[in-house]
DNA sequence: CTAATTCAGGAACGATTGTTCCGTATAATT
DNA sequence: AATTATACGGAACAATCGTTCCTGAATTAG
């Protein structure tokens, strides 16, 4: 009965992560959306309502892709502690490949907007609860294959690596590009395994 | 042979720096600071110029005080590794006391604005490098007093305690209130020296 | 064909943004 | 006491903010 959308909602959806990631919420007005999106005002406020739920969709879907790809990573491996390494070194290769470093997306919310937006704050607690299981579960594995040391439990570790991963990811954002600063940071962490 | 200023400039730089740090650049408005400072749209205006002007102030004088603090903690330290770890069970007390955390004024603008403002970007890097020199001077005592191992280079570890330190800060802004996550961190980090 | 719905584009909304300006009050110097 | 430089309070600015609404054309299902 009636006309189909022109746009993939989700493809949109991924543009307003790109610039909501680059700009952050404060710094992005309708208008960047507007043209960033490439689609009109009214369907962007009636695909999406306002600023606030865009955002939040787009951090929800950010998260669940960055969480899928590290939770598979993971699970999927048989050498964890080579496989977090893997995981670093490709953060850091992201940190120095772009010109225009973003950092991570959660990261930059967290900051930007935990202490002030309540939704955000609960996506932002779900995703570090989340992320501390994948890695408690990894460290657990690789504690029992030797790989890893069992000198400190692994939830501890867990916590450990996210703190280090965090930093990691505002230190892109700096705009620090001296891969010798990130390598060394990476090796300490690692030393710790 | 003219009216005298009714405010203190350093304390009305104190309550911008609050401000800012609570909300961000782009949080606060003109309006927040003249009601947060207390005084006139004028008087901010003619003594400190805009509102860029006003942060980039704000974050040099937070930059000058925090810098000068930890530098003497441990310049004056006779166990370096002892005083690190005191500045970082102080990092974590003040994650844990205000119901309202404010993380780190530097890293909350190193993640909003580093990318976007070049003059904010040329403070953050100024103070990495101060603080990585600081660090690095701190674990090189260390080193040769016995209290840090030597197994890794000092800039490199330096480098490393700066990173957590960063990541601390994130998760403070997360809203973290779990002390035993903290401690954890803290634990895994010192492992290390 | 009809009815329903979405589209793009833009006008327009009131609110808020950062900033400027002006008249008056005030205090130090002559 | 007169002069003068500046701080003050507040009105006012244009611009932009996020959001709503209207138009008319396009598209689809019944």
């Amino acid at each position: 009965m009636a006309r189909t959308k022109e746009f993939n909602e989700d493809k949109a959806l991924d543009k307003a992560i790109e610039i909501f990631w680059h700009k952050g919420y404060n710094g992005t007005s309708a208008q960047d959306l507007v043209t960033y999106l490439g689609l009109s005002r009214s369907s962007l406020y009636d695909t999406f309502g306002d600023k606030q739920k865009l955002f939040s969709k787009s951090l929800q879907r950010y998260q669940k892709q960055a969480q899928e790809t590290v939770k598979d990573l993971l699970e999927k491996s048989d050498n964890v502690k080579k496989t977090l390494h893997d995981i670093f070194k490709q953060a850091v290769l992201e940190s120095l490949e772009n010109r225009i470093t973003k950092g991570c997306f959660m990261v930059n919310s967290s900051v930007e907007l935990a202490m002030h937006d309540e939704e955000i704050a609960k996506i932002v607690k779900d995703n570090s609860k989340t992320m501390e299981e994948v890695f408690t579960n990894a460290v657990k594995k690789g504690q029992e294959a030797g790989h890893i040391s069992k000198q400190q439990d692994a939830r501890g570790l867990a916590r450990f690596i996210f703190n280090s991963y965090s930093g990691i990811r505002v230190l892109a954002r700096t705009g620090e590009r001296d891969k010798q600063v990130y390598d060394d940071i990476v090796k300490a962490v690692f030393s710790i395994l």
